[in-house]
DNA sequence: CGAAGTGGAGAACGATCGTTCTCTCCCTGT
DNA sequence: ACAGGGAGAGAACGATCGTTCTCCACTTCG
């Protein structure tokens, strides 16, 4: 991904903006200002504003998949790598960029109306819940583990951007270490 | 609360159309034509949009809060009426009209624009997270097992809305079985 | 019966949105 | 040096938004 790229940069910028004020308050005018290009190249790139936003749901899955899976490659132990999820939520909900899952917001905002957007939102969570329930099978854990896991993460999220602080990554890890204790035992 | 009162119906037809297409994706004058109200009678009422948007939000707080406490009380012991958040949610999953929690979708649609949604929101999930603390306390359980299940609660109701299914109450509720044995289990 | 006022229907207004068009400038090739 | 074309700036367009205004029908009271 080349930022010098014009359409790379927009995508980024898109993000951005989206990610700060939502996606129905920023405007085409707004974007093309921010990217440092014309209307003309914005609509050269892009047929529509509906299409840039789905470009930014593709990248938006893209740097969270690599940045989940970098933690997680991180951590030795199965066990770690479950945790290591509640890790990397916690280092994202310190930024200050933070403002809850784009794919949750970009679903309140849109869902409703734009059946492209809903189907990206789910398809993005259910990669989510594969990625926890190949790591919870990894870790020799009872396959109700990893939806568990997986709500505890959404919760967070949530929690963690409404509230305005990052304690819930915390008390979601402290929580899925009792979880996983629990589902370790009873496969035991 | 009564639905001939114009005011209480405008309120309703709002809480229903902004529920099932977004806030912002609902114009003035379709809710005007769904209330069966005149605009005259509409900004007589209401001073803005922005006025029936708290409105919404105060009224769903209320029957939140209402119907949560009501479910809650059906059950004897201070264990089963943790548990009866998690029933309550399922019943509200499985309504054809669910599509996530209000608030969530609000703070995700407005709340990087407009303050007073956003402090709405904060307040709304604060009393929330009051009222699992008490419950909890009630229980004899350490303080940090409210958190814990209220990021289960927030996580069940994203998790159901993008996915179209309420299988996540059921799932959040085995997990929250399990925290709470924790919980009650390390304190004594 | 007539005048005054209330309320509904919907036109109108200004702003803003997504999108397209126009105009101009500058770079390039010969 | 000059013709041609691509790109940038931003005006323009049609739609739609929130909000206000106009007009008319109907009621109500003297």
């Amino acid at each position: 991904m080349d930022i010098s790229e014009p359409r790379a940069r927009i995508v980024e910028t898109a993000d951005e903006l989206y990610n700060a004020k939502g996606i129905q308050a920023v405007g085409m005018d707004e974007l093309r200002a921010a990217a440092g290009v014309s209307l003309k190249k914005l609509y050269g790139e892009f047929p529509s504003k509906s299409s840039i936003v789905m470009a930014v749901l593709e990248r938006r899955h893209d740097s969270w998949t690599e940045g989940l899976d970098a933690a997680v490659r991180q951590a030795e132990t199965p066990r770690a790598r479950l945790l290591a999820i509640f890790d990397y939520l916690a280092g994202w909900f310190c930024q200050d960029s933070f403002r809850g899952c784009g794919f949750i917001n970009s679903f309140a905002e849109l869902g409703a109306i734009s059946p492209d957007v809903a189907d990206y939102a789910r398809k993005h969570k259910e990669s989510f819940q594969r990625y926890v329930g190949k790591l919870s099978e990894e870790a020799g854990a009872p396959p109700f583990l990893a939806p568990q896991l997986a709500i505890l993460a959404e919760g967070a999220q949530t929690t963690a951007a409404i509230a305005g602080t990052p304690d819930a990554a915390g008390q979601a890890r402290q929580a899925a270490e009792v979880l996983i204790n629990a589902a370790l035992r009873s496969e035991a």
